[in-house]
DNA sequence: CCGCGTGATGATGTATACATCAGGCGCTTC
DNA sequence: GAAGCGCCTGATGTATACATCATCACGCGG
């Protein structure tokens, strides 16, 4: 049994270091990736990178043409504004579904992430930030018991989370608005520890909503300057005239 | 290009038989597939096959051992109670993010439904009882034009749905609860009609919800009776003593 | 007679040869 | 010279041979 699931951890471990040089931007959108090319690095055939791949294109990471490539997707801000809507919801069910009260563990490795982003200040870095809000969010996915809510997050997460460096690294203001967002996760770190020392994982997953929906409208802001109320505006879903 | 899809649809295709066959029950639970048997009946290799197979395994249908086979999940109720909680919240989802206003071919399959359904109260059957339950569910997913929320609505419906005809089968008062379960599905369906064709698709959402929630008690009632208070508690997430 | 080891069997996992397809380069022709 | 046709290349999709693993039956030994 040790060998038999051999074959299942490889799997893992290749696809997930696929999906974070996709959402680091190690592989931009528009990269084409070769299985063989990914076979000899990971030392093994076509066969089980394909499986990777099959998965990383069901998630929406790749696509994969006959005849021409495996290509990562290019994906517009427009076409995750679905994405960030379901994601501000599914954030205020990690504190409503199966809540687990954090250990001191836990507790301190929140704190290890918070004294990381605040190094990040003085010496701003948009990869160690991008790493980091990884870090915080699969924190974030340890409060919750609820294994199918932390899968779908998870891919949700994935699906949205390197638009933004892709946002930041064609903008000519890049450093301040690292800066600024570097700021802005630092709060969302600080309130979170905070909700948290009180034990209220409600307030956490009311905190997280929050952030993933400022978080939208500043990108949605960033890509549409002149509709930027509007992209505020549908994020909240429309009142309906009944109740 | 016309030809460049044809493999993706052949996927599609084998990939939905199955999944119909392991949520009707034609694959019971502990059922072992075999790769060379499908691609013999799909009049193709295994590699396809496979691939469809991966897929269903990632989605918690199906699980391969090395050496031993490919074998449909045995799910019990109670590790269905997370998926069950989920869905209760997306259910209400379904109304709220972008919602679809439907046309009138849509407001028709639903009373076409309907129809079907009034049918089967004179001649009680389990199978087309679950087909109709299983279109029903894909007609509210056209309610929502959110393609994230459905494709994930989709793959928790089908890691459930199967278990209800899974614990009627094996009761002793099988055909009873079969008509208690058409009745509560009739009254489903005749709500949701009747909020469509208000226009409120957000009701047609908290209808969705309760009836979810209802029908996970009941599961849950079958198979704990000692505990069936505990069931239905545990399904409305504890108030907080804040806020 | 019971228990343990060993080999036969048949399954999935892997590697690889082959089929198919898209795109680009170059030749031909008008 | 430009446009169009066709071949060539290299990619993914498929089929298949082979490796590995788990199970069970059989036989040998205690």
């Amino acid at each position: 049994m040790s060998n038999g699931s051999e074959a299942r951890a490889r799997f893992e471990r290749i696809y997930r270091t696929l999906r974070r040089r996709i959402c680091l931007l190690d592989y931009p959108p528009g990269r084409r990736l070769r299985e063989e090319d990914l076979a000899e690095e990971f030392k093994t055939s076509r066969t089980p990178i394909r499986r990777v791949l099959a998965r990383l294109e069901d998630e929406g990471l790749l696509r994969s043409v006959h005849g021409v490539g495996t290509i990562v997707t290019d994906i517009h801000i427009d076409d995750l504004q679905q994405v960030y809507q379901l994601r501000v919801e599914l954030a205020e069910l990690v504190g409503k579904l199966s809540p687990v009260p954090p250990d001191r563990r836990t507790l301190e490795e929140f704190r290890q992430l918070m004294a990381r982003g605040e190094a990040l200040v003085a010496r701003p870095d948009a990869r160690e930030f991008a790493r980091l809000n990884m870090e915080f969010f699969h924190l974030l996915m340890e409060l919750t018991a609820n294994e199918p809510l932390r899968e779908i997050s998870e891919r949700l997460y994935y699906q949205t989370t390197r638009n933004w460096l892709k946002t930041a690294s064609r903008l000519a203001q890049y450093r301040e608005m690292l800066m600024n967002e570097i700021r802005f996760f630092l709060r969302e770190m600080a309130d979170t520890v905070a909700a948290i020392e009180i034990g209220d994982l409600k307030v956490v997953g009311h905190i997280r909503r929050s952030h993933v929906a400022m978080s939208f409208a500043r990108l949605y802001a960033e890509a549409h300057p002149a509709r930027q109320e509007e992209g505020e505006r549908s994020l909240r879903p429309a009142v309906s005239r009944s109740s």
